[in-house]
This record gives C-alpha cells, sequence and structure tokens, in this order.
DNA sequence: TGTTCATATGAACAACTGTTCATGTGAGTG
DNA sequence: CACTCACATGAACAGTTGTTCATATGAACA
C-alpha cells in the first residue's frame, strides 16, 4: 500500500464516516434515486443532501443521472456496491456476536 | 440497516478516514507492534500514535497487549481484519482499472 | 415568455478534529 | 530508593467540517 493509495483509501473513508452521508449511499445502492425523494426519506433538508452528493460525486463514490427535471443518483460502480456490502454485512455479523 | 447500525458504520469510517489512524490500523493489521516503532516507522511522533490509538482502541478496532514495559498494538478481530483487506484490495483494483 | 418544480451553489457560523507541547504514570533496573 | 524507558494524558490552538438560509440555475409546461 502507496502512501498516495492510503490517502486515496482514508479520504473515501473520511466521506462514508458522516451518519448522513453514509446514508445517503447506502440509500443509492443498487437503485438511481432523486435529490428530492433522498431528503425525504432521509428526513435531511434538500440543500444537505445536495451538498452531500457533490462531495460523494467528486470523489467517484456515486454518479447522478439527469432524467429531466430530475438527477438520479446511484453508487458509481461495482467497487463501491461491494465495499459496502461487505462492511454492512460485518457490521451484521458483530452485532449477532454481541 | 438500522439507524443504530448506521451510526456505528459512520462512526468506525469516520476513525479510519484520517490517513495517520488509518496507517497506523494497517501496520498492525497481522502484527502486533509497539507503539514506539509505528511512530517511528510512520514517522509521527509518539504522542499523536497514542493518541490515535486511543480512539481506536474504544472503537475496538484494535487492541493493545502490554508486555513488560511495552504497549503492543495488533488489530482488534477478524472483521476488523478482513474488512481492511477487502478495502485495500479494491483499491488496489481501482489503480489497475484507472 | 413567465412560472413552477427539482436541484445546485454560496456565504456564514458553531462545533469538532488533528496536532503539538508539556507533563503524568507505570514498569523495569541500578 | 532514584532513574530511565515506553507509553498515556491534558490543555490549547489552528484548521476543517456539517449544517442552515438565501439564492441561483436549469428543465418542463402554460
Amino acid at each position: 500500500m502507496t502512501p498516495d493509495q492510503n490517502t486515496e483509501l482514508a479520504e473515501i473513508f473520511r466521506l462514508l464516516g458522516d451518519a448522513n452521508r453514509l446514508s445517503i449511499v447506502l440509500s443509492c445502492l443498487d437503485t438511481p434515486i432523486g435529490v428530492g425523494d433522498l431528503a425525504k426519506s432521509l428526513g435531511l433538508s434538500q440543500s444537505l443532501v445536495s451538498h452531500h452528493l457533490r462531495l460523494l460525486r467528486a470523489a467517484r463514490l456515486v454518479r447522478g443521472e439527469r432524467d429531466g427535471k430530475f438527477v438520479r443518483y446511484v453508487a458509481a460502480d461495482d467497487h463501491v456496491r461491494a465495499m459496502l456490502k461487505n462492511m454492512t454485512a460485518h457490521i451484521d455479523e458483530e452485532c449477532g456476536d454481541d
């Protein structure tokens, strides 16, 4: 693991290290979802969700697809999906062990 | 994924989201290593490493074993090891794809 | 064009975080 | 005991971050 890779990985972790941002990413892991729906379903302001999505987009964790008035966001690729599913699986198991 | 699990996972990510802390955890994934050696090999102050280790310990990402004057730290369990190896593997693959 | 809906952006601020420096604790050794 | 080595802790500060409010952009539709 090179220093650059270490920094890159830390940056990804940092972005996922906010509870709201994490739930945003998890909410669009498999199915594209619009910003407004995201905000409503998570109980967050539209502005806040949009700000977070900008960061997630910049880090290529998420990608937005325009559809008329709407912009729907999904996990950027299978790496992101696999990483997060692996992590959530471990969390589930840990809770079982406690 | 319950809200509690979401928070817990975010907390883990937040801790790994600092480059120094991440390299500390990665440095003791498989082999226990003392605080001083950790500091020297990463080019960080002993105090800083110790502060970070306290946070990592509190989150049960790492565990310390006393050995005389020394305290050696290791990844807390196989979950932590597996999660991090999975993440680093994905980072490696992503770099290959670019 | 003017209006409305969905999303993005900018400024501002309180709260938090990483780091350093100084000091404390506790184990080993003379 | 006094001293040293390895580590932990506390206070303090600069820099960063999440959030809100207000406003801008941009697409659809009358």
